[in-house]
DNA sequence: CCATCATATGCCGATATCGGCATGCGTCAA
DNA sequence: TTGACGCATGCCGATATCGGCATATGATGG
């Protein structure tokens, strides 16, 4: 019954599964269109259950559909899920534009928002 | 010496360091100003050492920067390394407006997008 | 120099994650 | 039905990661 409780639930999370660049690698190659699990693992070279398994991850948090095609099983790219992620960084957009002043300046004074 | 090799190196990368929620928490955070450590673990309600980690592991990749002000360390934003994600994720934009047709649709034919 | 505050670290326990390999299962062709 | 193909899974081993707790370290004020 669990005594305590190490790392938080990660997986089925669009952070953590990009997190992989493996995984990122297959969402980018499925902008070119669906396609079947062998043919992915033999343009990233990656055995087949690797490949399955991480297309499962994605699959998981809804990255990649998939549809069968007879014997086949095609992946296609479902890039909803990005939006977030690109929304979550797009916060901070004017922080990496006005080259953070305060932070990295010879700021003397401002210590620090304490206010007291 | 390592015998079989699991797992990608992955931290110190900076999509794995946002792939924590708390981590991703103290960047928000620090959008409104440097703060101490201290401050920071009360404000997310974690201790102080856990916070440290993960603050570690947000200065290893670059995304926080820390300078001492006497007793204490301030931790500042760089979200410079935030914008890598950020066009990686817009490179994917134009599909989830495009309600990714092909995908989702009832595609009779298409089967994959192989040239030949 | 000593006590104290502010942080960083070390160590441990409990998982979670990845990869490999072998194998299960469904589909299609002969 | 039987085989071959295509893919998903299960199991295992080797880490990596997180959290808690105690403690080391650094700086400050007496």
């Amino acid at each position: 019954m669990m005594a305590a409780m190490a790392r938080a639930a990660t997986t089925s999370d669009v952070f953590n599964a990009i997190a992989e660049p493996q995984r990122r690698e297959i969402l980018a190659l499925l902008r070119a269109g669906e396609r079947p699990v062998t043919e992915l693992a033999q343009e990233l070279g990656m055995t087949q259950p690797r490949t399955s398994k991480h297309l499962r991850v994605l699959r998981e948090v809804g990255l990649v559909r998939d549809r069968k095609a007879g014997k086949q099983r095609l992946y296609g790219l479902d890039a909803r899920g990005l939006r977030p992620v690109h929304e979550w960084t797009g916060g901070f957009e004017r922080f990496w534009n006005e080259s953070f002043d305060r932070a990295s300046a010879s700021s003397p004074a401002p210590i620090s928002p304490r206010t007291r």
